[in-house]
DNA sequence: ATCTGTGGCCACCAGC
DNA sequence: GCTGGTGGCCAC
């Protein structure tokens, strides 16, 4: 009975959005079944989303000028070359316009999504729909993450003004800067201090009764039954059941909700998705939702009485938004950069385990033996970390994707899904849009030419960061300086841009960047330069501040903690970006000049505090480490970087003494405050067997308490004591095999090795288990062939104690050889194996 | 279908 | 045993 009611509640949100009050613009598309572009708002009262469809009937188009010509509403070609003569459009690199050659652009697209289904052509937009211009506002005016009302058929922009405190800290960052950059960073003041308000979202994860063990079901085919489905909200805490033999089953505080019939069951989870804005799953794409479609289509379901749609490898709703957890954990940027490294693995045990400290409940027996009372708590707790992990820390996650959507222009269902250089290309394009100019294509920009440097690494296209032979030995007192964006600041300061390098100004040709034959433009300025430019310089000098502001509450902090957080991932990869050849806009000559300046100003900087008579111990990319300065002495030399080369240097740590090896990228150091940071060492790398991590960083506390040099002595007897401890647990083999692997990832699908045999790939083959790239192999080290084995596979005896003690060795002689140590020196012994002994 | 960059170290492989 | 190349992880 109910179907229908399903079906008719999704047939109501096609109807057009009459009146709406303040509403966040959250995501925007193409809907193919109704071949209407849409747009989705959360109004943060009724916290549901509405629907906003464009009526007007027209059909979206994407095609090259080619094509245009035959078009009958343009009847001459003329047309179209008077169209962008009006300069109604400009080219940014001032080139005679080749009409054939451009690729029209979609105004109605909210960022930069490609694809036939949302692409418009601009040209046709100013034939055909200036009458549509006159009744909606479209893409430059619309911003995803901002507030809009409806009234009628008109939207309408609701801004929040910034707040008198914030926009105090503003003033001095404006004042410092010229006119375009001003408005620029208005603008974006503006946008990132709109209120992000609290999200009504559930998370979602079901079980499949599954004969197979060791196979994830094929959700194509969907031929198991659906048993239960964990749903979690803020306050909501419910497992849907089935449960034919009425099993007893509860979990504290939660509803669980039996039923006999699978059918029933998938038809009051579709009601009650209904009620949900946002959906939150861990790999929903690929299986939780494509499963649930395929088992409801199976089961009898028409397709308008399913709430969820599929493209090809996503998975929507109907009446919301499906955001899937795991792309954007799996997103390298999002690892290293808003999260800092501290999960390794992207599913969601170890994600969840790092950031939030819980884990899966762990499975004994198979899904299809669990008693349900197990079932339904394991089904529930893995809901329950999924929606934990959009809520922690007061709903972090949750306001970080939508400051990334502001930024990057793109709706939040894609910034989930996509990676760093389709938000930057969604932000460079929306610019484009906004200031009338045709987005280059890949031949125009691959005219520019290529590097005039030659790479040090063989393969690569072009010489990156320099990094300078370290001064061995131990080194107190060491400042170590740094600079703040370097490559955006770069990016900024020499007004680097596709259009704005290697210009066609004949005039300009002799302002040579420093370090590369390239030269720069001085007529106009880039546009990459103002975007970047100006987003380095709210988070340098704007954002930063505000985390740090005491007249600021909690809570404002930590938002603006979060806007910091989100520039830091996007302005780390507009960079590298520009020498991405997947990226649309990649221009080399751009990325080859950054690097090329990077490179300039480090190595001035360098001879400067040579001239200051100030010892220089190190030196990468960025960063100067500096013996014993004095601050006066750093004072002189930031004072001189931000005066000579108009970049910011700042005071980065200090550390009480730092241990360099002979090695680039290889150092220790312990911070005033005692603080180890060890950098680039075997100990410290997670494929090595945790037992010689453990042991290594059970050394490293002995270092931490070093003050002066006569404590290395002391320290000595101390090392010498440890290792001989660690040693002899290795050879009583007291140690859990698990402790003793190697834990390497898969860089690429197992059947892709054709080279050579790595030893994770020998043991990765043995197993004969399903691996893909992404997968962690353990694996230990035996005696009997081949040498290794997986850890499931291998017995205690087969251990080749030998190789362990080596690589022991080998991981301790690295960090005692940067104390100055000798290695058997310091066990008193002239061979290891006396010691050993 | 999706993918920011280069520099550097280490262990191991495969061929000589 | 030497050597160049591959793969993984890390620094920036």
């Amino acid at each position: 009975m109910s179907l229908s009611l399903l079906a008719k509640k999704l047939e109501e949100l096609g109807k057009e959005v009459q009146d709406l009050e303040p509403s966040m613009l959250i995501s925007a598309g193409y809907d193919g079944e109704k071949e209407k572009a849409y747009l989705k708002f959360y109004n943060p009262n009724s916290n549901k989303i509405a629907i906003w469809y464009d009526n007007t009937n027209h059909k979206p188009y994407c095609f090259s000028m080619e094509s245009i010509e035959n078009l009958s509403f343009l009847k001459e070609r003329e047309d179209i070359i008077d169209i962008v003569r009006e300069k109604k459009f400009s080219l940014l690199y001032d080139k005679e316009i080749e009409v054939s050659k451009i690729i029209a652009k979609d105004p109605l697209a909210i960022g930069g999504s490609p694809g036939q289904k949302s692409v418009r052509n601009i040209i046709k937009a100013w034939e055909a729909d200036i009458k549509y211009y006159e009744n909606y506002i479209y893409d430059k005016d619309l911003t995803v993450g901002s507030f809009y009302f409806i009234k009628g058929s008109k939207i309408y922009p609701y801004n929040f003004p910034i707040p008198e405190k914030v926009s105090r800290n503003l003033q001095s960052l404006l004042a410092n800067s010229s006119e375009e950059f001003k408005n620029y960073i208005l603008m974006w003041a503006t946008l990132l201090n709109q209120p992000i308000p609290p999200l009504k979202r559930i998370s979602l994860d079901i079980e499949v009764l599954s004969k197979e063990t060791d196979r994830i079901p094929d959700p194509e085919q969907a031929n198991d039954k659906v048993i239960s489905i964990g749903l979690v909200g803020d306050e909501v805490k419910k497992l849907y059941l089935l449960n034919s033999e009425e099993e007893k089953v509860s979990i504290p505080d939660v509803t669980i909700l039996s039923f006999k019939d699978e059918k029933d069951m998938l038809e009051a989870l579709f009601l009650e998705l209904l009620e949900y804005p946002m959906v939150i799953t861990f790999n929903g794409d690929e299986f939780d939702l494509k499963y649930l479609y395929h088992r409801a289509k199976k089961l009898g379901f028409n397709k308008s009485e399913i709430p969820i749609y599929l493209g090809r490898d996503f998975a929507g709703l109907k009446h919301g938004v499906h955001l899937d957890l795991y792309k954007f954990f799996s997103n390298r940027s999002i690892q290293i950069y808003a999260f800092n490294n501290r999960y390794v693995e992207y599913t969601l045990n170890a994600v969840s385990e790092s950031i939030l400290g819980v884990s899966k409940l762990e499975l004994e027996v198979p899904i299809a033996d669990l008693p349900k009372q197990k079932l339904a708590e394991y089904c529930y707790n893995d809901a329950y970390i999924t929606y934990r992990l959009t809520s922690y820390e007061s709903d972090l996650l949750m306001k970080l994707i939508i400051v990334i959507a502001r930024i990057a222009k793109m709706p939040i269902d894609d910034v989930v899904r996509l990676g760093v250089s389709n938000w930057i290309r969604s932000l460079l394009y929306f610019e484009h849009r906004r200031i009338n100019a045709l987005i280059p294509n890949q031949e125009e920009l691959l005219a520019k030419g290529g590097a005039s440097s030659s790479a040090i690494i063989k393969g690569k296209k072009y010489r990156g960061g320099l990094v300078v032979e370290p001064i061995p030995g131990i080194h107190f007192n060491v400042a170590v300086l740094d600079f703040a964006s370097l490559y955006p600041s770069i990016i900024k300061v020499y007004n680097l841009s596709y259009e704005t390098v290697r210009c066609i100004h004949e005039e300009c040709r002799k302002n040579l960047i420093p370090e590369s034959d390239h030269w720069i433009c001085n007529k106009r300025k880039g546009i990459t330069s103002l975007i970047i430019g100006s987003l380095r310089d709210l988070r340098v000098n704007h954002y930063k501040r505000l985390t740090k502001d005491p007249s600021l509450s909690r809570e404002e902090r930590e938002f603006y903690q979060v806007i910091t957080q989100a520039l830091k991932v996007i302005l780390n990869a507009s960079y590298g970006v520009m020498g991405a050849e997947i990226f649309p806009l990649y221009c080399l000559p751009v990325a080859d000049a950054t690097a090329a300046v990077g490179r300039y100003i480090i190595k001035k900087t360098i001879s400067k505090c040579r001239e200051l008579e100030v010892e220089v111990i190190y030196s990468d990319t960025d960063s100067i480490f500096l013996r014993s300065p004095s601050l006066v002495q750093i004072e002189a030399i930031a004072d001189w970087a931000q005066r000579e080369l108009g970049v910011e240097l700042d005071l980065d740590k200090n550390y009480r003494y730092v241990a360099m090896s002979q090695r680039k990228k290889n150092y220790l150091g312990v911070l005033v405050n005692g603080t180890i940071d060890v950098k680039g060492l075997t100990g410290k790398k997670s494929h090595i067997p945790p037992f010689i991590r453990e042991a290594f960083y059970d050394i490293l506390t002995i270092l931490g308490n070093i003050k002066t040099k006569e404590d290395f002595d002391m320290a000595r007897e101390d090392i010498r004591r440890k290792i001989r401890e660690w040693y002899k647990r290795l050879i009583s083999k007291e140690i859990e095999l698990e402790k003793l692997s190697f834990q390497v990832m898969l860089g690429k699908n197992l059947d892709s090795y054709r080279d050579v045999t790595p030893q994770h790939i020998k043991a990765a083959k043995l197993l004969r288990k399903e691996l893909k790239a992404g997968d962690i192999v353990k694996y230990v080290k035996t005696v009997t062939p081949p040498g290794v084995k997986p850890i499931e596979l291998v017995k205690i005896e087969e251990i080749d104690t030998a190789k362990y003690i080596e690589y022991m060795r080998s991981t301790f002689e690295q960090l005692l050889d940067s104390l100055g140590y000798e290695f058997d020196e310091i066990l008193g012994v002239t061979k290891l194996e006396d010691f050993w002994s």
